[in-house]
DNA sequence: TTTTCTTTAGGTAGAACTACCTAGAAAATT
DNA sequence: AATTTTCTAGGTAGTTCTACCTAAAGAAAA
């Protein structure tokens, strides 16, 4: 038999929590492991109960949906993010694509294919509402993340490119000439302007933007 | 000026070490600044004298000139391999292509262009012996390194699998209920199995195999 | 049965990176 | 000319990973 879906809900409607629970409850291979009322709750429980799949609405108080999103993808995390929102906007749309979010659902429409959306992301595949999918196909084309690269200096970059080469900051600081805390400084620096936290995270970073390092 | 061009040489046959040397000394760009007799010093000079370009036979007591390049992949060097051959068959041919070799050379043909390919090599380019060269067309198709992860044990593989999510010893340990100690002891086992050296090397090679785990 | 392999876990040391600081000099903007 | 940004470099602390050890218990193989 196979494992359960593990579900988090996060939405600061008490109401509407309780909807998406009664819906998801017709199905035995879905368990809701848990829930919050605020983006920040969210994100520690998400942290703790690493479920499989995130169901987040965009308004909540504190960290929005979108925000929880950025910070599971800015910490690698496995957890899948499914957005439930009334908003139809393309802004919001757009940011979400930005975030690998796996599915963006208008609240209007999941009565009926929640459970359809939640399978099939658990599997890997995408959803997207359909009043909201026309907006994909434009999208696409100009894919491209207008990585936040250009925030960075060339001094920047070019550290990011011999981080990229797996160089430590000591072969760095060799092959520039420089102090290893200019090196150190300027990792600091990429990180906090990048978002990136924790060990490795500019690492892998820099390993998988490599191509994009102009 | 150009910073000159750093050769090693790895050959068993001290009479071929002194031909490629005098072929090499018409050029005033390309410095040998070692040679070795056997793979395993060959290895252990590498590391250490850090050249741009490494020449190896295949044929030599202990590390063959591939298992040499082997063992620089893995430690991400950014050595360039050459291997120097008698050996026209195939199969070397192909075990030297999945190992980032940047030439294939027949011994009975170095004479006339060893300094071009080097050059060339040295540039970013690749070179392949004519008489060879025409198993490079078929190839390309059936890419995929027989990956040599059939040598961890399925526990290695199951932990080699969390750090390619970019989890901390620490991380695992907690998931796995077990103690840090013992993650970081297979971390080490995996590290001296694959032959990879040096602080992130086992992450990435995690990373970039992550596929291949099964 | 003996030997080897695997898994577990601890000891010690050092290198590397992250996370915050401060701060001066140079360069670029306003 | 004044302000801001960038580059440089140091301080301190803590985490993570690497690199060596040893060692016991259990499983698998010889």
């Amino acid at each position: 038999m196979r494992k359960n879906i593990k579900i988090f809900i996060a939405d600061d409607h008490h109401i509407f929590r309780k909807g998406i629970r009664s819906i998801l409850a017709d199905d035995k291979t879905i368990e809701v492991i848990g829930e919050a009322s605020n983006g920040d709750e969210a994100f520690e429980m998400l942290s703790r109960l690493k479920p499989d799949i995130a169901l987040l609405d965009i308004d909540m108080p504190g960290l929005s949906g979108l925000d929880v999103a950025r910070k599971l993808k800015q910490n690698n995390s496995q957890i899948k993010s499914i957005i439930l929102t009334i908003h139809k906007d393309r802004e919001y749309f757009d940011e979400a694509m930005e975030l690998d979010i796996k599915a963006y659902v208008l609240k209007d429409s999941i009565a009926n294919d929640l459970i359809d959306c939640i399978k099939k992301v658990n599997e890997g595949a995408y959803y997207i509402s359909p009043a909201i999918s026309g907006y994909l196909v434009e999208k696409r084309a100009g894919r491209k993340e207008p990585t936040q690269l250009d925030k960075l200096t060339s001094t920047e970059k070019q550290i990011l490119k011999l981080i990229a080469q797996n160089k430590t900051s000591h072969q760095i600081a060799d092959e520039l000439f420089r102090s290893i805390r200019t090196i150190e400084n300027h990792r600091n620096n990429i990180c906090t302007k990048l978002g990136l936290k924790g060990p490795h995270a500019l690492l892998i970073f820099a390993i998988e933007n490599k191509d994009q390092i102009s």
